[in-house]
RNA sequence: AGACCCGUAGCUCAGUUUUGGUUAGAGCGCCGCAUUGACAUUGCGGAGGUCGAUGGUUCGAGUCCAUUCGGGUCUACCA
């Protein structure tokens, strides 16, 4: 026998590869069944210790049920996350000097598979170094063949029945993307930010109003003014006509209860084409040309809405010649220079507000008005919401329910197009007329449609999470009709983190209820964050990022400090980062194992709170660990000298006593596993 | 503007609903002692808490109610 103390790498990883390939995780045919999906990681990604955590979790609950004679089977699967992955493909080729567009889509596509193969084994192996009792036999990848069938036979429905349309409107555009993104992908910041105050010359008149804008380049694209009907300092005005400051247009001055009277001057510029609230103003009042230099009010369907900056946020259209191919910033400067000099800018000054910007990109979003696919989600929200309120589906804990309630009570239609190249092609193909068709392939779409003229396939793909909202039955083999299926959907319970409620845990109730006409999944067991020791989020820029594979095997200071600054955004932190690295873990981190880590995270797990991670705690459970290995030695090494023989049991009272513990701790477990408080 | 969460020992956290009930627990850290044959990733002992504050309900409140202070999150946002 070996005198070294508990070293669990050596044990570990054997003891997982034997697991494995003896088929332990694979599910039977047995009806008694219980079932999880795993929250597909990103492909390329790496593991983080939220990952860690809620693997700890699901594995925990598997692995109960497994032994408890349940027919269990827990999906594993990754996600092909489109701007995310696009956007690192798309860096490594400008880092060799080239561009996606220079290359063309087909190469472009070959190059991110290619980065997909190489990258994507790291997280798998991750997931069994945490010991994960996944069941291989099944993985899926979002872009498989099959789920690529799967995803195309969910849009293709959803668009026969009316449920997904393309319409013209403003998106959320990011401007170094060059793609629309939806509602939830926009991160509001608060800043202070500037506010001019701006001359509007009435029409046949030496008189004036102003109107405070942050946005002034947009008065290129301004289509009205609107006061308060209820304001009288402006009620002379309504119905007349002001001058826009440098582009020859008149414009109507309207009244709409939008317009807070306490707010800015009273007057607000209205530019459909630039903002959501102006767009729907605009709408009421049906706001258009007339000709070049006139707009008009007029009937909802008359609205036509113009647009004076391109796809690059360069200016275009109607604006002045001089601004064309401006970015909307340099217009900017150039248009107050201008105002200043025609006596037209009255005031600069700050103020409090938010802008939106790009969650991946985390740049300034424009609204934009562009073609776009939408999906009906007010449709498809209902039964989702009714699935919640008739307890089919629960959240631990309870109060997130509030929150789903929250947003799906007010939901917004979906943009589910992107303009990327990495994700599900949208399977539509247009005729010459511009009229779309909905099908498999090109073949299939004239097949069904006998269409005998030129077809164009769009060139869009989906929102990567339209693909994910199909996640619990399309892995099972959906559309088709099979015993899998039928076995181990609805999965018995989710376990995610709240910053995916509205992105994935939602959006998968809506689908599912309208492909499956049952649940995803019967309870959701919502997770709190893992932040550093101190409360602070973890992040690349704030450096203290932990990876759990680390505290598992260990790494080195070197090692530590080296993936900590690689790649930052902010290069300046980096010092920063070191000193703080240094300080905190001079010698590295030490290796733990993943039973420590395990058992760390179920200690501190407490349902919907987040956790401070505090390295000092999962020392104290290597501990632990030493402590029962050693105490099996012990054991062990007794009953070698002892020549120790199994008796039948003989009734004592110390046995009793012991007997009794032991029943109570299972039933005590039993409990706690139910209420998911670990 | 609305919603939610947190505040308990020096630090990181349990305990708070279902069920209010004697001296409020753990790990780490700290102090003291012990110990080289399962284990120093050790053993034994100890100090340390106005349970954020105020008021209320109650025989009894960390736990229930109201108010309030501090920290954080989400959703929606007006030029």
């Amino acid at each position: 026998m070996d005198k070294k103390p508990y070293d669990p790498s050596e044990i570990e990883e054997k003891l997982y590869q034997e697991w494995e390939s003896s088929g332990l995780f694979e599910p039977g045919e047995d009806s008694d069944s219980y079932s999880l999906a795993i929250p597909p990681p990103n492909v390329t990604g790496t593991l983080h210790m939220g990952h860690g955590f809620q693997n700890a979790i699901m594995d925990c609950l598997i692995r109960y049920h497994r032994m408890s004679g349940k027919n269990t089977l827990w999906q594993v699967g990754t996600d092909h996350a489109g701007i995310a992955t696009e956007m690192v493909v798309e860096r490594r080729l400008n880092a060799e000097g080239k561009s996606k567009e220079s290359i063309g889509r087909e190469a472009f596509e070959k190059e991110v598979w290619d980065w997909k193969k190489y990258s994507g084994n790291k997280i798998t192996s991750q997931l069994r170094r945490l010991g994960s009792s996944l069941d291989w036999s099944s993985e899926r990848f979002t872009l498989d063949d099959e789920y690529q069938h799967a995803v195309q036979s969910a849009f293709i429905q959803l668009f026969e029945d009316g449920l997904i349309y393309q319409g013209k409107r403003l998106v959320n555009w990011d401007p170094v993307l060059e793609t629309s993104l939806s509602d939830l992908e926009v991160v509001n910041k608060d800043l202070t930010i500037k506010i001019w105050e701006i001359k509007y010359q009435l029409e046949d008149s030496d008189q004036f109003v102003t109107v405070a804008t942050t946005r002034p380049e947009t008065l290129l694209g301004d289509m009205a003014l609107a006061v308060n009907p209820g304001d009288e300092r402006f009620s002379h005005l309504i119905g007349k006509n002001a001058e826009i400051p440098l582009c020859n247009r008149l414009i109507p001055i309207v009244a709409d209860d939008y317009v807070d009277p306490e707010f800015g001057t009273g007057v607000v510029k209205i530019t459909p084409g630039h903002d959501f609230n102006d767009y729907e103003l605009g709408k009421r009042h049906g706001l258009h040309l007339v000709d070049e230099t006139q707009c008009g009010i007029g009937t909802e369907k008359e609205f036509d809405p113009i647009s004076i900056l391109s796809k690059a946020v360069k200016i275009i259209g109607i604006a002045p010649e001089k601004f064309h191919g401006m970015d909307r910033f340099d217009a900017r400067a150039e248009l107050l220079n201008d105002l200043k000099e025609n006596d037209c800018l009255i005031k600069e000054s700050e103020y409090e507000s938010t802008l939106p910007y790009g969650d991946r990109s985390d740049q300034i979003l424009e609204p934009l008005l562009t073609d776009q696919w939408y999906v009906d989600a007010k449709t498809l929200a209902k039964p989702a919401i009714e699935a919640v309120k008739t307890k089919e589906i629960t959240f631990v804990p309870a109060n997130w329910e509030k929150t789903y309630f929250q947003w799906m009570d007010n939901i917004q239609d979906w943009c589910v197009s992107r303009q990327l190249w990495w994700g599900h092609r949208i399977p539509i193909w247009y005729d010459e007329n511009g009229q779309a068709f909905a099908g498999h392939s090109e073949d299939d779409v004239r097949a069904k449609n006998t269409l005998t003229g030129p077809l164009t396939q769009e060139e869009d793909v989906l929102d990567t999470w339209f693909s994910s909202s199909l996640w619990t039955f399309a892995t099972l083999g959906w559309p088709e009709k099979n015993s899998k299926l039928e076995l181990f959907h609805p999965t018995t319970a989710l376990v995610t983190g709240f910053d995916i409620i509205f992105f994935w845990v939602a959006r998968m109730i809506m689908m599912t209820k309208y492909f499956m006409k049952e649940v995803p999944f019967k309870e959701v067991y919502i997770t709190g964050l893992i932040k550093d020791e101190n409360g602070q989020k973890m992040s690349k820029s704030k450096g203290n990022i932990l990876d759990p594979i680390d505290l598992i095997d260990g790494v080195s200071l070197e090692e530590l400090l080296e993936k900590r600054t690689e790649g930052m955004m902010q290069p300046q932190l980096k010092e920063k980062i070191i000193k703080q690295t240094k300080k905190q873990f001079p010698d590295g981190i030490d290796s733990y194992g993943t039973d420590a880590l395990r058992y760390t995270y179920y200690s501190l797990a407490s349902p919907g709170r987040d956790i401070n991670f505090d390295i000092g705690r999962i020392k104290g459970y290597r501990n632990f660990c030493n402590k029962i290995w050693n105490a099996f030695r012990f054991i062990e090494m007794q009953a070698v000298n002892h020549e120790y023989q199994p008796t039948t049991p003989k009734a004592d009272d110390f046995s009793d006593w012991m007997s009794q513990k032991i029943n109570q701790t299972s039933i005590n477990c039993k409990t706690h596993i139910r209420n998911i408080s670990l």
